[in-house]
DNA sequence: GTCTATATTCAGATAGAC
DNA sequence: GTCTATCTGAATATAGAC
């Protein structure tokens, strides 16, 4: 009897959420075709259809997939040194600058969440997440520094920065480096501090 | 003869704009079906073509619409007193804050301009006219103040400041008051300034 | 391959301005 | 009365999920 290969089938997986990923970038989900997906990841309908039951299913797993990598530098900036946990988690917010793919995703995200409530929920719990994280770092940080806003609210204005930032990925002339580092000073000029 | 009521052209064609935004805001364009405009503008398919030859008209015709408006804000936050120009054109940009569409419009606009040359320079023509308007008048200020950054990428950061605050219009328990209130603090505290 | 959804077209009906 | 703006809804052709 033919078995499942695990790692086969995790990498094929992979695959075809990475076609998606590129299809849904530039032309959304409603815009996307299953056929195109097919074409980008080299495989028939009827395997597409074996590996998500509908379109909808690729859309959640893709967003979804981010998640445990996510929940561990959680835990690794929480336990580090403050400022260095804060260093951490900014730059992990900013990994995917360099990602031509992100704006594109990013609006694909906001529109499917306007319709697909347990999408949503994918979003929100992540949002919510990297928030308390955030939230709490600044909070330790309060003592040191003169906080433009309370923390709390200060998180929330430093995700919606690195928001934006990932929109302005789609601008020509675009340079991740440049942008990475302007964004860490404008969080710096917000967190304020001994030597701000 | 009968002759063109402009009057009445422009009020239904507007009721056409309006309609096929709230159908966008939730669907994105390829997710809204010209049936759907349709029957929420409550007129037969036939008189949309009539008002549009095709539905990317009608995309264009909603974002390019705000323009002229936007010009004249630009003029005369240029002729102002600069400080009171700034703030008169902070306050304009963040007008539609209280839109509840405006998350998914931005959304939309972002996968849109992802595909479709002409409507990415409607955007791109606008941004860029903002952005020399805010430089301007960040120079001005430059000063009294001290700039977070240099005028040119402040401006950027600004306009970013305020994408990212439209797409935070979609989360729960935002409020338009609070969120307008707070990002003009947070560009206080990136402008700087005397009493900073 | 099947079956549905949908953008756009078209042939015509109505009505206001001259 | 004629010409054209305005409007309608059925018909078509194509695309695309499954």
């Amino acid at each position: 009897m033919r078995t499942v290969n695990p790692e086969q089938h995790a990498r094929k997986r992979a695959k075809i959420v990475q076609a998606a990923a590129e299809e849904f970038a530039v032309n959304g989900v409603d815009g996307t075709s299953t056929a195109g997906i097919c074409r980008r990841a080299g495989i028939g309908s009827g395997t597409l259809f074996h590996y998500f039951p509908t379109k909808r299913d690729i859309v959640h797993a893709l967003f979804r997939d981010d998640l445990p990598r996510n929940a561990e530098v959680y835990q690794r900036a929480l336990r580090a040194e403050t400022e260095e946990g804060f260093d951490l988690l900014v730059g992990h917010l900013l990994a995917e600058l360099a990602n031509p793919l992100t704006p594109g995703l990013a609006a694909t995200a906001v529109l499917q969440a306007n319709r697909d409530p347990e999408f949503a929920e994918i979003l929100t719990t992540d949002t919510e997440r990297t928030h308390e994280v955030l939230t709490a770092l600044l909070r330790r940080m309060a003592d040191d520094h003169q906080l433009a806003l309370p923390a709390d609210r200060l998180a929330r204005w430093i995700q919606k920065l690195v928001d934006a930032a990932y929109l302005m990925a789609g601008d020509p002339g675009f340079d991740a480096e440049v942008e990475s580092a302007e964004i860490r000073r404008v969080i710096a000029r917000l967190v304020g501090g001994p030597s701000a």
